[in-house]
DNA sequence: TTCATCATGTAACGGGTTACATGATTAT
DNA sequence: ATAATCATGTAACCCGTTACATGATGAA
């Protein structure tokens, strides 16, 4: 997966690791993180495979800046991804759902501990979306001075990925709330 | 994560790698699922520290049943794992918000088919989750033949578990639906 | 007898995670 | 000066995934 989200980054500009590394931490991190040492060995794989290309640009960069660029079969290689829909569900994988449901040994006191700890870290989370979200629609106002018609379609999905971590992170608080209250009501 | 669901199934009763796969495949792999080659190589992991002992019962058993039970040390670092609470927020990965958030280059049209078919397997979801908790709650009634109040501790945290479940996929399609509708709406 | 299910393993490969390793530039 | 950030890599280890491999039992 992480090489589609390289492809589908370097369509929009040629960028170098770092700027990969950060453009993801600030979006598709939500729902799919990865190392910087995951991204320096998938880059360099990538231009093995000639779908991407790389220039370590102007001899007076001491940075060692290496900027990559789709290649034509890059371009292809996305493509075809996309063109494959998905017919499977993404698993889900959640250590506190593991925990919980061997909890049964535990003091109900610590497990209520335990779940009031991930009710606040989910609600940082939700308020860090609602930023982002504030963000990207000051973004679209400010350079188009009007009311919101006009997305463009990028941008248009990336709300779309965010609005989905708003609800799942009030899904997530509602169903810790109720579980929660379920362990100190009764006996 | 493998290992403290195999110490706490064993923790109910001993039981063998396969009857393991079974009830991991009927409970815990809505939230953690695992291979079985991967719980018979775990399996012969965890006996080498010392945490479970086996035994291949009843020389007259030649389908080489191998009995795994939890020993004193295991059940400690069961205890050991439940008492260290989890203080960070499990990460998503997830395919489909991947490729939707590179959808701006897809026709509309192929991104809402997607969609659409994410739709159905997750109403199908819900209703297999919907079936277990029915079965949850009727197994808990025929053994006590009386109102929902005496569950045990396990059986209201399995139940916990499930809800999650039901939440999470009916999150999910409302969230599917709302993309699409915004999709076929907008020119 | 033939198929589904019971039952247990190994091997190869790929990807994720942590740690190691180095050095330049910019702001305080 | 010194710390934060920019910038790129390698290596070891662990875990997940797929495929290979074998054989017994029970039901149709």
């Amino acid at each position: 997966m992480l090489q589609y989200i390289l492809l589908g980054l370097l369509n929009y500009a040629p960028m170098t690791g770092y700027e990969l590394k950060s453009i993801i931490d600030e979006s598709t991190t939500h729902f799919w993180h990865a190392y910087h040492s995951q991204i320096y060995t998938m880059l360099r794989k990538l231009e093995g495979d000639g779908l991407l290309t790389s220039e370590s640009d102007d001899a007076d960069d001491k940075l060692n800046r290496r900027v990559y660029h789709l290649t034509d079969a890059g371009h292809a290689a996305l493509l075809a991804w996309q063109g494959q829909p998905l017919t499977e569900l993404p698993a889900i994988k959640d250590d506190l759902l593991v925990r919980l449901f061997f909890s049964g040994l535990r003091d109900r006191a610590d497990v209520i501990d335990e779940l009031r700890v991930q009710k606040l870290l989910h609600q940082r989370k939700l308020e860090y979306y609602e930023a982002l979200a504030g963000e990207l629609i000051a973004r679209r106002v400010h350079s188009k001075g009007g009311a919101g018609i006009d997305l463009t379609s990028e941008a248009r999905y990336w709300m779309a990925t965010l609005r989905f971590g708003e609800q799942y992170e009030r899904m997530y608080i509602a169903w810790l709330e109720s579980v929660i209250a379920e362990l100190e009501v009764t006996g």
